[in-house]
Parts: structure tokens; C-alpha cells; sequence
DNA sequence: AGCACTCATGAATCGGAAA
DNA sequence: ATTTCCGATTCATGAGTGC
């Protein structure tokens, strides 16, 4: 359990309802198949899925390094399938019961690479999501290619998808910015592999073969859910995703088959530390630039009503007025964006950067003196 | 026409031949439908090819900056589809004369985003192509997403394929290594997007709305085409695959049907300067040293029969024999390769750096002793 | 303690020609 | 088709060891 309330849970769940489906296992691992454990959840109950599927690498005969030594490939039964056709109806019965359980808000990412993204990114086309973004994992430190066939394959694909094309969705965009040093998240991410403490073992041995890195289910939860929303994995392996939404005050439910895999993400799960409240509020919007209204520049004599605004070019002029609109020579009255977007004759215009003030004979926007506020005004 | 010599015509274009089909419309644009046009090319007759199909974007409405600028996005006809069960077809039926049109040992590469390459993968996939990498290429200067709603969309996707699983392929390994400071080339590329002089424009708009970057083509056809091989490019638009194969010496073929795109292709690719032979070989096979057999070794007396052979740690010994073969100490005999796998029990072993002399009582490889010879002996 | 060095290892569709 | 043999081939990281 994390340290926010579930203030979200679904109504299906409530008491006294008349249908009365199971409550949601919160918090908890359920045992078994994934696409029988969905079937039993109820529909629209949870706000975002992550998914990290078998691939299907379909490997060939050993592989060793040119020091001789032996690679220790996937070769688990649960990454072996018959044909893509059974793949492909495996992956789209898993991701039709997602669907299902999504809320109508909700996302669903799914992690993959080239054997198996492209069946993927297909079905859920296919299934009505609509993809939002992929996004690629470049591997800071991947595993060469030792025969020198290839390139190295040093990246996997993660696909992000709502519900529908008209469907709402969580993206903290704020956090995401910040967490990028002010610039715009983008779509290539870069993250070691899973390693070093990290790395659950068992008298020396990797307890899964795939086990993610944390850094990457951080990242993800961070961006496409609220505190206190719930996150389903289907395929749980060690518990990343579920240590992660502890850790940031998210409500997780995972599935798993593997006795060996549910025994080491129980145990590390319960030592993830839930962070404290305020450090989630931070996190949730951080930094998030106080908003200034244009009047209030005006209110406190940074521009005086009567003084005149043009575009860079000094193609078009308004008058500043007392409340903090503008007039143009041409009559037309708005706010700083409004009236930009009028006098262009265009749909949308930002006003901070379109009108400009003149200071010692040199044009400045006046997105310059807001800056000019917040500092002084700013502790 | 490259300046190397067309060595590599398919026989079917040989003169004399019972079947006379077309012979190869060699460095020309076939102008017309992409489908008809590979239609009447004969099977197995090119060495690669490079698609930048459509990529079924489905816009909306129209995209503002928040300057309120227009932003120019792909809305012409030919990117339209009335479903993504049009566009699958669209994609099977050229990918399959593509596969019919490859040589057997020839390559595909097909570029796209998230709206139609999990579409395009899949059907590469289910034509019997066997995917050799998944290739991002990171753009340096993406667009921003100017809503702010979803992660700044800053890659593309290609898909490398050979026909099949068994298929041997070209893979200049030493080239892209060379290319990458002497690292593995990743399967993570970055470059800018196309702009600047390069960027075709016409009265100061751009000829083409998706013109890929010659970077992109240039490292393409470096890594996996010979000089001398005909490139093929189904979507040819302004010729971006023309100009650089020209420049590296590959015969190409373009087919488009818009007139616009092949004026501007034409007049592209006739500026376009083919590279002199010396720099074509430089970067086929940087660095490729002639092979050397160890018994050269022991013919030039750079190691004596009778002397002693030993590994890094002194833990295996063997004899040099007259004939340049081994024989160790307990009585296996075998090359330097074969003898190193055997006495370490290992499935194979690269003599030349596993055997080790000694010289001022220090261990060696005797590839030193290799390097040594070669640099002697080469003018 | 700190540095230098060795060694192990990671979602991998990993050879090809001659006999 | 199968076998044999030749020869080409690795990067970043962390743990462990030794000085």
C-alpha cells in the first residue's frame, strides 16, 4: 500500500452495488494465467496497464563469445510459441482483456523488441487502441553482437496507447519536462540495463532472465498516472513495476505464474520505501511556473495603460487598456492572445511571444518582462 | 552510372537468354504506380532495396504553431487510406513483389512511425522476410509537440530484412566500425532532419514533404550493398536514394509517379558526384588485412618447429610442429584453432590469440607475431 | 582507503565454404 | 543433405582481488 489514499477506486467495487463482481486484489499478486486472471477482473477498473510480454526470440543453436565463454540466452518455456499465429492469438487475447479493464482514461504500455513489437503494435491497432507514442529504450551498456553479423541490437520498443483515438488520457507534462532539464520529453529515452544491486539473485543466479530496471517503470508511472491510481501488470515477473508504484504512491496488481518469481517480488516489494506525500506533490508538478496575467504587469507598472504594443515587425499596433486588454488601431478588443490571433487573422496565437514593447529603441515580447516579474516577485 | 563497372547484372537481363525479359532500367526513374512498375521488373534482379512508404498519418485537423504559423503536415492525397485494412493490403501486395524482385541474397529496408510501421513489420514478417535489426533513428531536431500532450515525437523506425531466415546478406561489419570510432555500429542512429541546402525547395517551398537525409541513405547503402549493386527504391520522391548511391557507386532505380518529385529527383541526382574508386575501396573493406595461415609463420621463421607454444596462464603447452600444426602434452594434435578448443574442452577458440610465445621471458599472442609479418611483407 | 587489474555477463532470432 | 574444418568475433559495468 502506498502512503495516498485510494480515493480512486472503481465504483464496480463498491459495497451495496447490485452487481457485486469481486473487489480489486490491490496491492497483490494473483496467481496464474494472465489472460484467466484478467477474465475475472471487473471492466474499467484500472487506470493504467503495463505489460512486459515473452518476446518469442525464437533462438537458434548456442551462442558464444569470442572468449569462448557461453551466453546465457532466454530459453524459459514461457518465451516459446509454435508459430506467429499462436503468438498472435495470444497477444491479442491479453490485449483484449486489457482493454476491457482499462478505464476509459486509462493507458496501457507495452515493452518489446523487434521479434515480437511488430505483432504487437498490429493487434493493438487492430483492437481499437489508439497509439499515443513509442517510445525507445536506448541500452547504455547492451550486449554486442560477437559474431559481427548485425548491428548491435542496443534498444527495445515501448508502445503507449489509450483506450480510443477520442479517449482522454493522463500525461503529467510538467514532470516530464522537469525531469528533462526543462526541454520536452522525448520519444528515445536512455537507461543501463538491469544490474548491480538491482539485479534480484539467488545464490548468484539472475532469478529472471529479463528482470527491468526501475529507472524505466519510474519514468513511465511518473508520466501516465496520478497518486493513488492502480496499475495492472499482467506479466509481473520479479515485481518491478509493483516496487516502482509503491515507491510513488500507486496502488499496483500484478499476475504471475511462477512461484520462484512471485516469492522474490513479494519480498523485494515489501523493502520498497513509499516516499513521502510532499515529495509526490513535488514530483507530480514540479516547478510548475506560477501564471501571471498580463494585468497584473499592468497593475504593477511594468507597462502603463495608453503605451502601444506591436508585433516584431511593427506590422500591427494595439493600445494597452486599464484592465489589462488590449485595442488595436483597427477597433478590435481582446486579451494579448485573442487579439494576436485576430489581427493575423489566425486561430491561435501566443500573446507573450507575438507583443512586444519598446525599451531604449530596441523591440523586447513582453513574455521578457514577465520573466522580469517572476524574479523580483519569486522568493 | 556509378564508376564502377555493373558486374553484378542479373542473368535474367543477359543477352541470349531463352526468357528475354526487360533488361534493368539502370539508373532511371520508372515513372508510375509502385505495384505495376516492380510488376514488370524481373525476379531476383536487384541487390537491395530502400522503401519510405506512405505512412498513414491521418491527420486530423490542421496543426498550428503556437506562433500561430502553419505547420506544412503530410495531407496530400497519396498519404490517405480509408482504413488500416486499405493500407495493410497496400503494404502486402508491394511488399511481396519487393520479395519477388530481390535477389536471394539481397536486402530490405523500409523506414516509417508509429502510425504505420507496426503494420509494415508485421507484414514483412508474415511474407517469410526474416528481420535482422530494427534500426531508431533519432532525430537531433525533431518538432516539438506543440500541445504539449504527449512525448515529443523524436524518432523513426527501420526495419532491416533479409528474404529469409537462412539467407546470407551483406554486412560490411569493418565499415560501420570503422564509421562508429571503432565501436559496433548500435542499432541507434542520430541525424539531423533534413534541411538547410540540402532540402530541396522550389519558390521557397519544399519539394517534398518527408525528404530523408542523405546521412541516413549514405550509412544504408555503406553497410549493406557492395559497389556495384543496384539499389532500388519504390517511393523514390526527390531522389534522396539516387543521389547517394550515385555518390557511393551503386547503380539505382527509382519508380515515382508524382512529375514534380522526378524533376527534382533528376536534376538532384545529375549534381550528385560520384565518389573516385580509391575512396569507394577505402571504406568497403577499411582495415581488411589479407589472411595469413600460421604455417607462413613457421616457414618465414618467425617461430621454430620444436618451440613451445602456451596459453595467457601457462596452463595448457604445446610443440610447433614442421607443418605448422600443434601437438600438445598429452598428445592431441591439431591446428592452432582446433588444438586451442581441444585442450580447453571448449566448442571452438581463436588460436591466434589464445596461443601465446614468449620473448624476454613476456607471453605474446602470437598474432603480434601475425601483425609483425604483415606489416613486413605489405608495400 | 583507494587504485589497478581481472573476470563475469546481459531479451541474441549471431558463419560459411569445402568435402 | 551432412559433416568437417577454417577462421573471425565483444562493450559497458559491476563484483572481486590484490597491492
Amino acid at each position: 500500500m502506498g502512503v495516498i489514499e485510494k480515493i480512486r477506486q472503481p465504483r464496480v467495487a463498491a459495497r451495496g452495488t447490485v452487481a457485486t463482481p469481486e473487489p480489486l486484489p490491490l496491492d497483490s499478486i494473483i496467481r496464474g494465467d494472465c489472460i484467466a486472471a484478467m477474465r475475472a477482473l471487473p471492466a474499467k477498473s484500472v487506470d493504467m496497464i503495463f505489460a512486459d510480454p515473452p518476446y518469442n526470440l525464437q533462438l537458434g543453436g548456442e551462442l558464444f563469445r569470442p572468449d569462448g565463454t557461453h551466453v546465457d540466452a532466454v530459453t524459459d518455456d514461457w518465451d516459446k510459441f509454435d508459430s506467429l499465429k499462436h503468438y498472435d492469438a495470444f497477444t491479442r487475447a491479453w490485449l483484449a482483456e486489457a482493454h476491457r479493464i482499462l478505464k476509459d482514461d486509462g493507458t496501457i504500455w507495452v515493452i518489446g523488441s523487434y521479434h515480437n513489437i511488430y505483432r504487437v503494435g498490429a493487434a493493438v491497432q487492430d483492437l481499437g487502441y489508439w497509439i499515443l507514442n513509442d517510445i525507445v529504450w536506448r541500452k547504455a551498456n547492451p550486449m554486442p553482437n560477437f559474431r559481427g553479423t548485425r548491428f548491435t541490437n542496443a534498444h527495445e520498443t515501448l508502445i503507449w496507447a489509450s483506450k480510443g483515438e477520442k479517449a482522454k488520457y493522463t500525461f503529467n507534462y510538467r514532470s516530464m519536462k522537469t525531469l528533462n532539464d526543462e526541454l520536452q520529453m522525448r520519444s528515445d529515452w536512455e537507461f543501463p540495463i538491469c544490474g548491480g544491486q538491482e539485479r534480484l539473485k539467488r545464490d548468484g543466479v539472475k532469478v529472471h532472465p529479463t528482470q527491468k530496471p526501475e529507472a524505466l517503470l519510474y519514468r513511465i508511472l511518473l508520466a501516465c498516472t496520478k497518486p493513488g491510481d492502480v496499475v495492472l501488470d499482467p506479466f509481473f515477473g520479479t515485481g518491478t513495476t509493483g516496487a516502482v508504484a509503491r515507491r510513488l504512491g500507486r496502488s499496483w496488481i500484478g499476475i504471475e505464474r511462477e512461484e520462484d518469481y512471485i516469492a522474490a517480488a513479494e519480498q523485494r516489494i515489501a523493502a520498497a520505501l513509499p516516499l513521502d506525500e510532499s515529495a509526490l506533490a513535488t514530483m507530480q508538478s514540479p516547478r510548475a511556473a506560477p501564471k501571471v496575467a498580463f494585468g497584473v504587469l499592468v497593475e504593477n507598472a511594468y507597462l502603463t495603460p495608453g503605451a502601444v504594443l506591436t508585433d516584431a515587425k511593427r506590422r500591427f499596433r494595439a493600445t494597452i487598456r486599464a484592465d489589462g486588454s488590449l485595442l488595436s488601431d483597427c477597433g478590435a478588443i481582446g486579451s494579448i492572445h485573442k487579439l494576436g490571433a485576430t489581427v493575423q487573422n489566425a486561430p491561435a496565437c501566443n500573446g507573450w511571444s507575438f507583443w512586444h514593447y519598446e525599451s531604449d529603441g530596441k523591440l523586447a515580447p513582453i513574455d521578457a518582462l514577465r520573466q522580469t516579474y517572476l524574479l523580483a516577485t519569486q522568493p
